[in-house]
DNA sequence: CCATAACTAAACATGG
DNA sequence: CCCATGTTTAGTTATG
């Protein structure tokens, strides 16, 4: 039986054994980043995006603008009944990130260049892209030790090399559990993508592309637009955000690209977010469900490379943060195609894509909307 | 109603 | 002693 495992030993499963390098991150000087955002409401980046990354291969996304932050951006404004508050000038809007903790570690660590962050700097990710937490109480950084220390996705590495005032440990991501936080992240993230498998209630558009024709061809699932744009959004934006060299921030909280309640001292509990729920429900079977239920690793992992195999997805994080291609896995079509048949393909793509996108993004508003609102209502029944 | 997952809070230990 | 970090436990909430 070949080492299925690739494990930690040599240091967080990217063969280098995590640094401290950027051990001192700027903490939380970020949650200023007016500059245009105003550009960035519109669907262009994402098609642009959404075709360059996954059109076939196309690695460098050439970033327009922020990613998901416009998602809603046509619509985050009127936020109807209960949606977060805007800030005029256009700053981020604090509202609560859609992802569950782990997956904010997970990403944290991801763009790390070294793979590894120590807890401090994982702080200053998320404080960084998520500036609803500023505001929050501490307790969230408790959560985020818990986190670490109860998940088994993390891990804990020495910081043994040369990090002066190192005081903890690195944490990186275990290299076996890194396919289930793709897949988490991908469950995760547009909760509207599902609506590409399941019929909408309501009568297709005419705008509405075949999508499953077009998922098809391109030889991922629906959910892997979720991943893919999740993906996107954080190799894409501008200022490849880690904390040690993050220009322009990446935002992902912002109202557009997810929406939950933005009042953190009033609802700082991550429970109450349905719309993270209703997402992380399927996300969390593949992350700590395996964690709690003590199931052998190699079996969950095994488990979980059915559709892609962890250590094929070990080549597409490079060094740089997180370069998500999308995983490899046993494709629909027949590769290597001719570049003939991929470029008609892309073409096509291209164009359902554009749809698919655009469909995708007010979805995922929609979705937002409603259940943001919705989870306020029911929590308020509650009480 | 139950199981599960995510989150929060708190206590405690350890080390700088 | 203080603080950051790390571990553990218990409780809450939401969902299937």
């Amino acid at each position: 039986m070949p080492e299925e495992r690739t494990g930690l030993r040599g240091g967080c499963g990217m063969g280098t054994l995590p640094e401290a390098e950027c051990a001192s991150s700027p903490l939380a000087t970020s949650v200023d980043r007016a500059e245009g955002d105003e550009e960035l409401t519109n669907l262009n980046w994402l098609h642009e995006n959404l075709l360059q990354n996954f059109t076939l291969g196309g690695p460098e996304a050439q970033p327009s603008a922020s990613p998901l932050l416009d998602i809603e951006g046509d619509y985050g404004d009127q936020g109807p009944s209960g949606t977060p508050p805007h800030d005029r000038m256009g700053h981020a809007v604090k509202s609560k990130p859609p992802f569950s903790f782990s997956l904010l570690i997970y990403m944290a660590i991801e763009q790390s260049p070294r793979k590894s962050l120590p807890v401090k700097d994982i702080y200053g990710w998320i404080l960084e892209h998520f500036p609803y937490f500023s505001n929050a109480p501490t307790g969230w950084k408790n959560s985020v030790r818990h986190n670490l220390s109860l998940n088994k996705c993390f891990r804990k590495v020495d910081r043994s090399l040369g990090k002066a005032n190192g005081k903890g440990s690195l944490w990186c991501v275990d290299p076996e559990y890194r396919p289930n936080l793709i897949q988490a992240l991908k469950k995760q993230h547009f909760p509207a993508a599902h609506a590409f498998c399941t019929p909408p209630a309501s009568p297709p558009s005419a705008s509405s592309p075949p999508r499953h024709l077009l998922l098809q061809s391109c030889s991922f699932k629906e959910s892997d637009i979720d991943a893919a744009t999740a993906m996107m959004l954080l190799n894409s934006a501008p200022g490849h955000h880690d904390p040690c060299n993050s220009d322009v921030p990446l935002d992902l909280s912002r109202p557009d690209s997810v929406l939950v309640s933005s009042d953190p001292k009033q609802d700082h509990n991550y429970s109450s977010m349905a719309l993270q729920r209703c997402s992380s429900r399927s996300s969390s079977s593949s992350l700590s469900s395996l964690d709690e239920d003590g199931c052998d690793r190699s079996q969950s992992v095994r488990a979980g490379s059915e559709g892609f195999h962890s250590e094929e997805d070990m080549d597409l994080w490079d060094d740089k943060g997180m370069q998500l291609s999308l995983p490899r896995r046993p494709a629909p079509i027949k590769w290597p195609m001719s570049k003939r048949a991929r470029h008609e393909i892309k073409v096509e793509l291209d164009e359902e894509l554009k749809e698919a996108a655009g469909s995708l993004l007010h979805l995922a508003g929609i979705r937002s909307c409603t259940e943001g609102s919705k989870r306020k209502s029911t929590k308020h029944h509650r009480k």
